[in-house]
DNA sequence: TAGATTGTTAATCGATTAACAATC
DNA sequence: TAGATTGTTAATCGATTAACAATC
């Protein structure tokens, strides 16, 4: 299962390496589109908002497909990038939770042009088993084991509310399903082997407040944050 | 700027800490909900999916609102905690791009119930200007500095297709926002000063598609990811 | 007091960065 | 060859974790 083919550098890269490699391939998807033939790490790290250091320490991890003196060929390294992540192939999801962010998800192209196949979106509200959202029937959560099993979906979206997810994430965990994109906030208990990631809008709305706070915003907002203790602390 | 008033222990907080932060008020929420007065950094650790030692070291940078031998009080915690972050003032935000995710954000609960209020929804089209959304008018674009000035809006949501992000960052940042949330797929050029935090669908799913690819998923899919070099790659 | 649990220390682990030898 | 740029080393920095003294 582990075993791969001979010859390949890569293994054990960095989880911090891994979360950067997908910006590393949409930046030189954007520098091929302009028509780019040849990038050096300073042109490719600029594109991606890192320094040229660490973009060479990550791509370290992949092999050597660079060629010192010259730079990297812009299609060869967006080649291994994507080999690297697994996008050369084809991956089926299913989206549970059609509702506002269910039908956004749902019709996000995003998912499309990087080898994601929305193949069923489900919903446990027979009230919305008419529909079709993305040209995509929407269906009962009851049909989840039967979809997974017939389209081979390895990686599941939930977009329900809180109080639906971890019932949801059972399901897709008895249905085979080991990889959840989680947008319900809330946290997930899942058996080992299973990787949960979590995309959290209110968290993330809470780490700019906090900086933000720090920073002193608006001058009245500053005001009355330094004005004392502020038990209250509602800024005129 | 910076100064605090006295006896306020809470200098540098470390960035993997203050993301928790948010976690932790949450999990206490819940906690609160249920009718629990108390609870020890076991109890809350695992109601935030951490473990105890990471939890204890967290709440040590905000002061000691614990007690030896017994644990948190569950109210007092999560103001403690709420303070720290900012959420115990009212944040105005601007959403701009109002396509099917920005419909969903602005929909979003989840903004309202933490102190986060949508003082305006904008959007370039003009065919968007006669819709409310969630009871906020639609408005022009170019009204942003106006809105901004009038409401002392410091956090800005950007949901507009990929091309035009920069241009909304820039407007954003002329107006006067400091932080930023960006949901469009591109990579933002900001002063310094400016806090911009991205959540991006197609790259998290990349990360689960490199961990999924790496397990051997389901059998067909691991057939042929082990079968060779598998330049097409597409599975059966 | 005895039992429980915090807050902190210190060791370990992983990530970042600058510098530069290797080499095109 | 001379100039450019990679791939790697080593130092630094930050985060995690286990263990336990402090103390309720």
């Amino acid at each position: 299962m582990t075993e791969r083919t001979s010859s390949e550098a890569s293994r054990d890269i960095p989880e911090a390496t891994v979360a950067r490699l997908p910006v590393y391939l949409r930046a030189l998807t954007g520098l091929s589109d302009a028509g780019t033939a040849t990038c050096s790490s300073e042109d490719l790290a600029t594109a991606a908002g890192v320094n040229s250091a660490k973009l060479r320490k990550d791509l370290s991890y992949l092999g050597s497909y660079g060629t010192r003196g010259v730079g990297y060929d812009v299609e060869y390294l967006s080649y291994q990038i994507a080999r690297e992540i697994g996008v050369t192939q084809d991956w089926p999801v299913v989206i549970v939770g059609i509702g506002n962010l269910g039908h956004a998800l749902a019709n996000f192209s995003g998912f499309r042009s990087r080898g994601f196949r929305v193949v069923a979106l489900l919903d446990a509200d027979p009230r919305r088993h008419e529909e079709v959202v993305a040209g995509v029937d929407v269906r009962p959560f009851s049909d989840l084991e039967e979809i997974v099993h017939e389209h081979g979906v390895a990686i599941g979206v939930i977009s329900t509310p809180a109080p639906a997810a971890q019932d949801v994430a059972d399901h897709m965990v008895a249905a085979g399903i080991r990889s959840i994109l989680n947008f319900a906030p809330t946290v997930l208990t899942v058996p080992a082997g299973v990787d949960v990631r979590k995309v959290d809008l209110s968290i993330e709305l809470q780490i700019l407040a906090y900086h933000e706070q720090r920073k002193g915003h608006a001058a009245s907002a500053a005001a009355a944050v330094e004005r004392g203790p502020a038990l209250e602390g509602r800024p005129v």
